[in-house]
DNA sequence: GCCGTTTTCGGCCCGACTGTTTTCAGTCG
């Protein structure tokens, strides 16, 4: 079993066991023990092998041998027995706003409730509001709930939450008595998903933004709506999909604000150690304060706060409990790499294969967005659904870069090709002829079933090719809609660092692979990251934002990302 | 179940809101 495959093994025992009415800390365990294995960096085969996991926070004795077991067995009886007790339908139920574990299990005992299809006839029929705890109110919430169920309590991805989260915050921004606005929690941070919203303004007058809130047209739902809190259910549509997605807000004072906006950014993890660094100092912080009230003063911003704590600013993107509090009180934190810091793309579309523009339509939003060169890797020969192009039509295409390079002043296109890796691992076009390309994005597209072993087998023989110069979208994962091929990454990673290979950070929201949880280990190997728009028109040129995001929660600085080099040394490390 | 520079036992971050209660448990983040 793989390192992500455990961790869900164990965030569902601690869902199970927190249905069967446990002790919530042992709970918790359970889930900080699922986090901290899925952004576990390094050798997890070797971790297994030796038994190593002792310096691992939040993997005790008993963690350490049920994920052996997993790993080793891909089984665990514990896992099992849990299952066989508890109905899958409980699960479901959790979804539910409102209702929690202690209720669901109170409905399964009382009133045999094993599905939420048993649990609406039983609203409908009145009996929950009769039980002991619950009341009219409750029972109207859960068929609520249930209605919205379908699309609801989901995950979205960060460039669908964004447009919904942006609607919300501009509304707020225009209303009487608004002195601050900021989208906090996981869009804050940059997460590639978002569960919900968390939305923080900072005003001497909370009621009447609370009544405003919860009245905007994109509410379709108030879950609550307190004089400093409000939850509510928003949807926003977005071309043919419609967005769902629980949003909070708070208002707080301009005083309160920093403290606010470090709470609601999180993470939780991340908050909890900042606390605990607060008791260290024997003050407290909360999100009104840290202290009394002259520390509390004192804190304008959140770096105030920081400083306060005697630890660097750390940006919004780390603070995931990674080792960012450590590094913030060594003062060790790295000069993360910004948008500007890119002068050119690799991974790109034209209209020769699947892209939507032609060259010089692409190179010149190129040149409009500031960069120095573009780029061009269309797809190769045998990807003829894509519109693959022979050796013949690659010619053309040179032909034509010549030409435009002539005419483009101060900007230079690049020769590249997106080059199949085939099944055996080799590439798609005969190696003479792959040394006429300025650079090989090497990509997985086809036989994506393949077991793990030969999987990394394949592409890391074609990361070990001479010509190869990146690896594009690694696991060729889409976000919360099919996961990545089975691949070993650590491996492909050391392989990369052996040969002198790049790892392309894909950009596309759909896409962001390589992951963040590796990157900071293809880092630490020395492995250049590429970040690639992988784009397919002009307008996905403007998506290397969110590439840049999945860089710096990789702890990347400009250094570590070969696409912040000028022209020139490009073309010298490509060895043109 | 995890963890330890006062601890190997007894803590584990902390506050808002709701609904069902007559003082608070459950949920949520």
């Amino acid at each position: 079993m793989t390192k992500d495959e455990i961790a869900a093994a164990l965030e569902e025992i601690g869902t199970l066991l927190q249905l069967k009415g446990e002790n919530d800390f042992r709970v918790r365990a359970y889930t900080a023990g699922a986090k901290a294995l899925v952004q576990l960096e390094g050798d997890f085969k070797a971790r297994v092998a030796e038994k190593r996991f002792d310096d691992v926070r939040g993997i005790g004795d008993a963690l350490q041998e049920k994920i052996i077991t997993l790993a080793t067995t891909g089984q665990l009886p514990f896992l099992d027995d849990l299952r066989a007790s508890v109905p899958p339908g409980l699960i479901e139920m959790l979804r539910l706003p409102g209702i929690g574990p202690k209720k669901i299990k109170a409905l399964h005992d009382e009133l045999k409730i094993d599905t939420v299809a048993q649990l609406k006839s039983a609203c409908e029929a009145g009996t929950v509001a009769e039980l002991k705890g619950f009341g009219a109110k409750t029972q109207v919430k859960i068929l609520d709930g249930i209605a919205l169920l379908d699309s609801f309590g989901k995950r979205v991805r960060i460039d669908q939450a964004y447009p919904l989260g942006t609607a919300l915050v501009e509304q707020l921004r225009a209303l009487p008595g608004v002195e601050q606005v900021e989208l906090c929690g996981s869009m804050r941070r940059r997460r590639d998903t978002a569960k919900d919203l968390d939305l923080l303004v900072a005003s001497a007058t909370a009621a009447p933004i609370m009544d405003a809130f919860v009245a905007l047209p994109e509410v379709v739902q108030v879950v609550g709506h307190g004089p400093t809190k409000s939850s509510i259910v928003a949807k926003l549509q977005l071309g043919t999909e419609s967005i769902v997605l629980n949003a909070d807000l708070r208002v707080v004072t301009a005083a309160q604000f920093p403290f606010a906006q470090l709470y609601f950014t999180g993470s939780k993890e991340h908050n909890i150690r900042l606390r605990q660094r607060a008791i260290e100092l024997g003050l407290s912080l909360n999100e009104y304060g840290l202290g009394d009230e002259a520390i509390t003063a004192k804190c304008k911003t959140e770096a105030d706060i920081y400083k306060a704590l005697g630890m660097a600013y750390v940006a919004p993107e780390l603070r995931e409990d990674t080792g960012e509090v450590e590094a913030a009180l060594a003062k060790e934190l790295p000069k993360l790499i910004e948008v500007g810091d890119l002068r050119g793309v690799f991974h790109n579309h034209t209209t020769a294969s699947d892209g939507t523009a032609t060259l010089e339509e692409m190179a010149r939003k190129c040149q409009a967005l500031g960069w120095e060169y573009f780029g061009v890797a269309d797809h190769s020969q045998s990807l003829k659904m894509a519109g693959g192009l022979s050796p013949e039509r690659v010619r053309e295409q040179w032909a034509e870069v010549d030409e435009l390079n002539e005419k483009l002043k101060g900007f230079r296109i690049l020769k590249g090709i997106e080059c199949d890796i085939l099944l055996d691992g080799s590439l798609d076009y005969e190696d003479d002829f792959l040394t006429g390309f300025d650079y090989v994005v090497a990509s997985v597209h086809t036989h994506f079933a393949l077991g793990e072993d030969e999987q990394t087998a394949r592409v890391c023989k074609a990361l070990s090719h001479p010509a190869t110069t990146m690896l594009g979208h690694a696991t060729g994962r889409l976000i919360l809609r099919r996961p990545g091929y089975k691949l070993d990454l650590e491996q492909v990673i050391q392989t990369a660092a052996r040969h002198g290979k790049f790892i392309e950070i894909n950009a596309q929201p759909s896409r962001l692979d390589l992951d963040w949880t590796y990157v900071k280990r293809a880092k630490a190997l020395g492995v250049k990251l590429v970040i690639n728009p992988d784009a397919h028109s002009p307008a996905d040129l403007e998506l290397t934002p969110y590439g840049i995001n999945v860089a710096r929660r990789g702890w990347l600085t400009k250094a570590d990302v070969f696409n912040t080099l000028g022209l020139k040394d490009v073309l010298k490390l490509l060895g043109k």
